[in-house]
Parts: C-alpha cells; structure tokens; sequence
DNA sequence: GCTGTTTCATACTAATTGGTATTTTTTATG
DNA sequence: CATAAAAAATACCAATTAGTATGAAACAGC
C-alpha cells in the first residue's frame, strides 16, 4: 500500500474508534487529526469534508465487517436457526470489534445521522438491506429443506431478527453490561424455534 | 402556573421538540432561546447548565409519557399478550407524540448520551426499568390466569419486547417509512402467540 | 409606596468548530 | 538529476458554542 494510501486508512480506523465511542457530532476533525498525528492539510487532501469522510467510514471500515460477521455466517447456511443464533451471540458476546458500553456502531450513525444527512441514510440502508435479504434467503433455503415451517414469512423474521438486536445492543449501552445479552439470548432461541 | 414556572415549562417542551427531531448535541442553547422567545438571562436562570436541562426533560417530559403509553396500557392488565400487541402498535402506528423519522426519543437519548454522561444514563435507566417491570408482573399475572405458558420467563419476554420495540423504531428512522412496523407487527403477533 | 427577592434582558467572552489559502515537502517519471 | 504532480504542513478565518457578568423589570409582602 503506497504512503498515501496509508494515511488515508489510518484517518478512517481511527476516526471511525473515535467515532464509535464518543458519536460522530462530538468527533472533530482536531480530534482526528489529533489522535491520527496527520495534519489539517492531510486530512483535507483525502477529505473534501467531514461528511464525506463519515460515508467513507460506512462503505470502507463498516461494510467489510459487516460482511464479515453479518453476512458470511449465515450465507448459504445449511442450518439457519443454529447459525442465527450463534451469528446474534458471537455479535453481542464475542465480537472484538464491537463493545458492549459502545453498542451497534450502524445503529449508532443510523440515529444520530439519519434525520438530517441523506448520504449517511443511504450508506447505511445499503448495508442493512444487504443484510435483511441475506437472512430472508436463509430462510427460504430453510424452508425448502424442511427446517423452517412453510407457512413463516421470511421479511417478517428478518426485520424481527434485526431489530431485536439493534434493540438489545441499545440496552447493552446503557447499561454497560453484556447481561442482559445473556437474558435476551434465551429468549431468542425460544423464538427461533417457534419457526420450526 | 405561575409566569415563571410556565417559561420554564415552554423551555422544557420546546427543547424536547428540537431534541427529539435534530439530537441533543446539534440542538444549541442559541436554537432553545431562539424558538422559545425566551432570552438567554431567562434559560440560565432556570438551569444551571445544558446538561442539566437535558435531564430535566427526561423527568419532566418524557416520564409522564411514558407512563401513560408505556405502562398503562399494560398495568393490572387482564389479557397482557392483547395489550402488548395493542400497546406496541399504538406506539409505531398511531401514538401523535412519536413520529416515524425521529425514532423513539429515550431510545436517541440513550444512543447519544450514555456513553458519556452518567446522569442522563441514570434517568433513563428508571424509565426503562419501570418498563421492564411492568412488563415482567403483566406475564406473571396472565401465568397466574392461564393466559401465558408457566415456563415462559418474564424478564426474557420482557427484554425481547422493549429491544425489539427499539430496534424497529431504528429501521423506521432509517426509512422514514412506517410500512417496516407493519411487517414487525404481523411477527410480533406470532411471536406472542408462542407465548400462550 | 417602599423594599427585597424573584425573574428576565443584554452584552459579552474564551474556546471550539469545520473549512480554506498558501506554502513546503515528498514522490514518481522521464 | 530535473520537473511536475501528488501529498502533507502551517497558519489562518468566520461562525458557533456553552456559559457569565451585570443590570433592569416584575412582583411579593409589609
């Protein structure tokens, strides 16, 4: 990776921890460049503006990891029930890059950007449905296969799936606490196996 | 109400309006005084700080709300899995206090405040816990009556409803459309089904 | 109507914000 | 090594931020 390349990928990992932790609204740019050690004038040769450095986040840290652990575990799932399970529980339990008092950094940027920036709105709806459609089709396969009842409704255990966890991981947060995730777990797995 | 007990209260209100709709950090002091008419003298001398306001609302504004959407319709409740639902769809769908592209505001509170202010975490704590609790003594009632299965666990019911009421309360910010609620409805329904 | 307290108004400040203009350094290529 | 372009460094700016200092009305009880 050239030099250059480099500087830019350091801005985004660390803006984007910087941002996690503390909100996109309260990160400035001194704080980035502060914590990154790349100058104003570095930052602005990458960036046209702050914004465009917040999509960028989206499309370059968040959709990889996403794909990582949203959506390669449970693609072409032979079992989905078991593997949405362990693909919740290794998100709240497990998952390295995400931390509990910090909670879901999409479900972060959805609230604090989505009213009033819709480059932000976009970004993050192409990853949300990307990861909807993923588990409608594991669905699907599912039922095909007998392991899911005909008569459930894929978009229904999507959006049902999502947002208990989107949900759960906002309690994680204020209570800074992965407890509830344990709490929240059992339920879910009772949940699951009413679409048997 | 006396004059200043009622400027105080239009300070409260209106700056949960700007709150609610824009986030806490982007909403200014300039902003508060600006649409209340009210100067600054007059703002600071009811609160001693931003901050302080902030918590306020949550006591002030959004706990009697509260209170009257969220545990109400749920208390001494005589058919619980009925007014979950009933409750849960006032809320997305009907509920003239909440708009679709806003979100819930305890839930954009908590996203952006909790990592960073104790006393906004606490307030909203007591609000979700007594939500919690309503919840979980509803299921133990209808346990009592035959209406819910005795092995159904009230704090794991509990969790899965109010996380997924926040999560899907994210989708519909995202989209700012209601047409998701309608999907989760119908899932929400199956899934407190499962419970009898 | 006098007086002290409550309530509000005005003008200000120091710090921080995102962004720009300009210059300097580094790098690639002939 | 010369040169042009890419990359980064420095110094600045206007606007906005939460909060303050100080004084003026409004209002109470006597």
């Amino acid at each position: 990776m050239s030099k250059a390349a480099n500087t830019r990928l350091t801005i985004l990992q660390k803006a984007f921890e910087l941002i996690y932790s503390k909100g996109y609204q309260t990160t400035s740019i001194d704080d980035i460049i502060a914590t990154t050690q790349v100058t104003k004038g570095a930052f602005y040769y990458h960036f046209k503006t702050k914004d465009e450095m917040g999509v960028a986040i989206i499309e370059e840290i968040l959709r990889p990891t996403m794909l990582e652990s949203f959506i390669k575990p449970v693609e072409n799932s032979a079992n989905p029930i078991e593997d949405f399970y362990n693909m919740i529980s290794y998100l709240l339990l497990d998952d390295p890059f995400l931390q509990v008092k910090y909670g879901c950094p999409v479900g972060n940027l959805t609230q604090e950007m989505t009213p009033w920036n819709n480059q932000f709105s976009k970004a993050l709806t192409e990853l949300v449905d990307q990861w909807k459609i993923t588990i409608e089709k594991a669905v699907a396969n599912a039922q095909k296969s007998g392991l899911i009842r005909k008569d459930v409704n894929g978009e229904q255990v999507a959006y049902f799936i999502m947002s208990g966890y989107w949900g759960i991981r906002n309690f994680g947060k204020l209570q800074d606490n992965n407890s509830c995730y344990i709490v929240y777990l059992k339920e879910f797995r009772n949940y699951l196996n009413s679409l048997k």
